[in-house]
DNA sequence: TTAGATTTGTTAAAAATTTAACAGCTATTT
DNA sequence: AAATAGCTGTTAAATTTTTAACAAATCTAA
């Protein structure tokens, strides 16, 4: 298949744990406009997308909810599933382990580091804390291909340089300090004042 | 002025925070390829920007770094400032909160709630929080315009309808279920793990 | 069995966003 | 003072993303 549009592969994202949602409730069979409206996007978009993963629905009957997410999944999972180190133990890396425990997707947060001795060497909901000396050491052996960077934004650069040379091959960034791109690492930034800035623009308008 | 594009607006927030970084190593000036390479993105862009909102920089100086922060400043702010509530105190409340402290935007956290007591009627870094039971007597009290949603996703949108009718005018949801818009109040929504599968995802390309 | 109502799949059009191209200043160098 | 180099501001082109439009398929009901 060639390369999905990068809105499309946020949105597959969802659509997956919308299914999720809609199967535990019992439904089997949904319609693009019934996903539509609980992601609050079109059914156009919607049905757009599930044209371009090759998929397809049965006319008057909608989607086979079970059949899509399967499919998602050998899109966007990879086989072995990816495996997640998030760095920083304050509010925002416990935000992150805790939202992803007892999730069965295919990410799994395998490790965490911190430098605060008192995080060190406990185990916050399964996931084990190493001090931040032990990462290039960790990521070997946990085969650890992405980074979430939750640390303080002083630190996020020096850190990226690290891993990179440790062989990452992603890096989230929760840091408001945006990271220069490195080669061969995919990088995603997400700022959260910004976000709050945005609504508080649209806001007063 | 007219409407800025959506993606205008999310890069003078980030403008700004970059430029104040600049300005307290003792920078006056800048490039827009300066600028470019801190964010990443393309100087042509931060050109095009800069002149959306209307702002000139000098001829082979570039663009004076205090004159811009207060124009974006004048842009992007309301007058009063914009009065926020977090609801929910777990760990991606308080990083919010954390993450705001002593900032001096004219964002503020004014309020935190939630129905633990062990949290309720504590303050975290300078917030008070409240039990949700009093959030519309306080959003009017305290005149909250903006909420932040980082509770546990099932509660997210029952929430929301409390929050519409006692008038909020912007919501920002971190939760993973999608809210469905409501007329008058701005919605943006951040899912952390759709962050994460669109990483997933490049990375195994 | 014909008409009508739904809903999908797809191509085409529109809108939004990014990138390119380049003219025009201003300082600097020769 | 003429040539050069560095940057800005802006219009135009390209790309990406969203929305519209509609034919084709399937069920329901008269």
């Amino acid at each position: 298949m060639k390369r999905l549009p990068d809105k499309t592969v946020e949105r597959l994202s969802q659509y997956r744990r919308t299914l999720n949602n809609q199967l535990a409730k019992g439904k089997t069979h949904i319609f693009s406009h019934e996903i539509a409206n609980l992601l609050h996007i079109t059914p156009v978009q919607v049905r757009r997308d599930i044209m371009l993963i090759g998929y397809s629905g049965t006319l008057r009957k909608g989607y086979d909810i079970s059949e899509m997410i399967e499919l998602i999944g050998t899109i966007i999972d990879t086989d072995q599933g990816v495996r997640i180190a998030v760095i920083g133990m304050g509010n925002l890396g416990k935000a992150f382990i805790h939202y992803m425990y007892e999730k069965r997707t295919k990410l799994k947060i395998v490790a965490a580091f911190d430098v605060n001795p008192d995080k060190i060497d406990k185990s916050y909901e399964d996931v084990y804390c190493y001090h931040l000396d032990k990462l290039e050491e960790i990521m070997i052996e946990k085969e650890i291909s992405v980074a979430i960077i939750a640390t303080p934004p002083e630190v996020a650069s020096p850190l990226a340089d690290r891993l990179k040379e440790a062989g990452i091959r992603g890096i989230l960034n929760y840091t408001p300090r945006p990271l220069s791109p490195r080669e061969g690492v995919y990088l995603e930034e997400h700022d959260m004042i910004t976000s709050l800035e945005k609504v508080a623009y649209f806001v007063k308008n």
